[in-house]
DNA sequence: GCCCCAATCTGCAACGATTGAAGAAATTCC
DNA sequence: GGAATTTCTTCAATCGTTGCAGATTGGGGC
């Protein structure tokens, strides 16, 4: 994702208006590693602009994932995190504290086996589960 | 998934009851490749059955899958797609009609780099999304 | 074959995540 | 500063899924 004073340059000719809200979401989300969720934003959000409603914070989520800033980041259960880094990368996720990573992987053309017929991808998601290290040292749950 | 005779015989000891619904739902479960979302099974089963309830659905899934009978697929939006086949193996997603088919791939032991501290996957996922070749050759959407 | 108890079935309400719609408020361009 | 358009908030609705309650049924022991 753009750092904030791009995103503003960026909305205003898009046709989107930059308002106190979006502008609140942008440094939130800039550089944010969390993988926040919509709800987890909001609240965030909520900290410094009290009355900011939920509504506003899943629309300007989908306008910056709509215009490839965001990248949506499903991890099956509950609700979709959202990720600034739009580069082409992957993820760890903690089945104990749902803790996301981002993680590189080199080339995975090699990945996609040839005898698939009439399949081509176009993009290749790897997701690695388990215990992230918080979590690995904790007492059994 | 071990055949409909087999999960009969694996759910008494089990202090499970193999009821005629949930016998219904192996049959339409076993070597099923569609990887069917609940409410797909639901209306299978309404055809043979009509009466069985949504929730009985819900409900032998989650059975089985617990029993680790099947693998559960999340391929974000929507619904929670169900897997027979419960192999190693991964996914390919369909963008525009939503077929998922499976996929074998080769050792992917070597795939996790070895910089990421603290963090042991206990099970990778790959998901390739593209185009099936039933809606590749359709006219543009 | 019959009984009894525990497990299951159905129907419905409730839940969490997300989106639709309407009216009030704010932003942008001139 | 003003008009037009977008966006904000609020509230209701949707979708997928689960909780609950009461009626029903499977199945081991007799």
């Amino acid at each position: 994702m753009r750092p904030p004073e791009e995103l503003t340059t960026a909305f205003r000719p898009a046709g989107l208006k930059v308002t106190p809200q979006r502008q609140l979401l942008f440094r939130l989300l800039h550089a944010n590693q969390s993988h926040p969720s919509a709800d987890a934003l909001f609240h965030a959000a909520s900290e410094v602009m009290p009355g900011i409603s939920l509504r506003t914070v899943y629309q300007t989520l989908n306008d910056l994932t709509a215009m490839g800033e965001l990248q949506v980041v499903a991890v099956g259960s509950g609700s979709s995190r959202f990720d600034p880094n739009v580069d082409d990368h992957h993820h760890t996720v903690c089945e104990d504290c749902g803790e996301i990573r981002d993680v590189y992987l080199g080339d995975l053309a090699t990945l996609f086996p040839d005898d698939v017929e009439g399949f081509a991808p176009t993009r290749t998601s790897v997701v690695f589960r388990g215990r992230c290290s918080r979590c690995a040292t904790k007492p059994d749950a």
